[in-house]
DNA sequence: GAGGGAATGTGAAACAAGTCACGACTTCTT
DNA sequence: AAGAAGTCGTGACTTGTTTCACATTCCCTC
């Protein structure tokens, strides 16, 4: 599964999800074609940056032409595993983890959050956003063949709950927590720390003003 | 403000809250002094990354010492300009907004939501985290001397509140929406798209699985 | 106050990603 | 039917980032 594709940069596989939602509006517009100049100003991305990602995967435009939208929809569809959808739990049912659940990410994607879970006696038991939450003493028990974990617990639960995540068999977790936890080499973490992502806006914002450049 | 600092790698700017934040931790610990090895296990960054990142700022540390922890806390409280406050606004304060209204950011931030902003009349007229709620309509009326704003509105609303806030004067606009919104050269924009944060771990886990590798 | 051990700071090398620019091919127009 | 216009795919280049590896320096103990 993981031979030729192997030697996607990584950088080009973090801009696949977002090439396809875009394909996919396109093909539901009724769109036949589509040119790398016209996806670079709907994704913001440098049309030569996107041929380059789509060469990796072999030919799939017309020089002169461009890319057929409906072929480029079922090649990504593909490449994404669409169709095999990925199961997903969330840990930690606060406003975040809630906002999550209330997001419906099947509509465009591989992923499908399968339960929640939380310590709170007020939120075990409902359903948010039609997915069961259950109680974290649960965690091992019900975690069953989910493979991967949306960790959105205070920071301070965070190392211990990844632990046991781990030890559930869990092999990626998306760690929205201020805290950076420790794993398995075996295990992926990403980290989205929000207050990260606020504070170096500030910074570029100070250091690195804009003005006549990133014209395109 | 950004004469020597402009010379700092990008890759460098975005790794400095989160520096910033684990020092504070070490001081408040009590901790007197620290080296980049010990530095690199508690960020998960690697140690040469580290030295190599304080070194942009001159030379920080003691060789055969490492570093002082109140020493580097002062610098990077000074570099990020800990002590002037960026005013930010937050418009739609749905599930995601209203976390990041509970979300304490002054607490090691040099950042402050000011007001939010929304269409409901549920929630117009409320404080939300000690947040107040304005009505959308308002927009331009109150947002003032805001220079930042969080995007958290539905993607069909993005482009347009955008070109609004754009209008009204912000500088830098943090974008939760999966819109890829347009604006002009002088504003800067970062995008969060949780739907592709999660599809793209997943392609990860999938194409690139680890094993053996990340050891550090 | 001398020697051992520890950890920095940094040249140089390696790696990764983005961009340029153009030949080749396709479609469209007249 | 031929020429013009458009657009891909990619070799070569440029830029940016990480990592290696080690001379240098400083602390600490005896």
């Amino acid at each position: 599964m993981n031979n030729e594709q192997n030697k996607i940069p990584q950088a080009t596989a973090k801009r696949l999800p977002l090439y396809y939602r875009f394909i996919n509006n396109l093909h539901l517009q009724g769109k036949l074609r589509v040119s790398s100049k016209e996806l670079s100003e709907a994704v913001k991305v440098d049309s030569a940056t996107i041929r380059r990602d789509f060469s990796y995967f072999g030919a799939l435009g017309k020089k002169g032409y461009g890319y057929n939208v409906e072929y480029l929809l079922k090649f990504f569809r593909k490449t994404l595993d669409q169709d095999e959808v990925t199961k997903v739990s969330l840990i930690g049912v606060g406003n975040l983890g809630t906002a999550f659940l209330n997001y419906n990410f099947m509509k465009n994607n591989n992923t499908k959050i399968e339960m929640g879970f939380d310590a709170s006696t007020e939120k075990v038991g409902k359903e948010i956003g039609g997915v069961p939450v259950h109680h974290i003493d649960e965690l091992e028990a019900k975690l069953e063949d989910t493979t991967v974990a949306i960790l959105t617990v205070p920071s301070s639960e965070a190392q211990n709950i990844a632990e046991r995540l781990v030890k559930a068999g869990i092999l990626g977790i998306l760690n929205f927590t201020p805290a950076r936890i420790t794993v398995p080499d075996h295990v992926r973490v990403h980290h989205i720390d929000l207050a990260v992502e606020l504070q170096s806006l500030v910074y570029f914002l100070k250091h690195y003003p804009l003005d006549e450049e990133e014209t395109e």
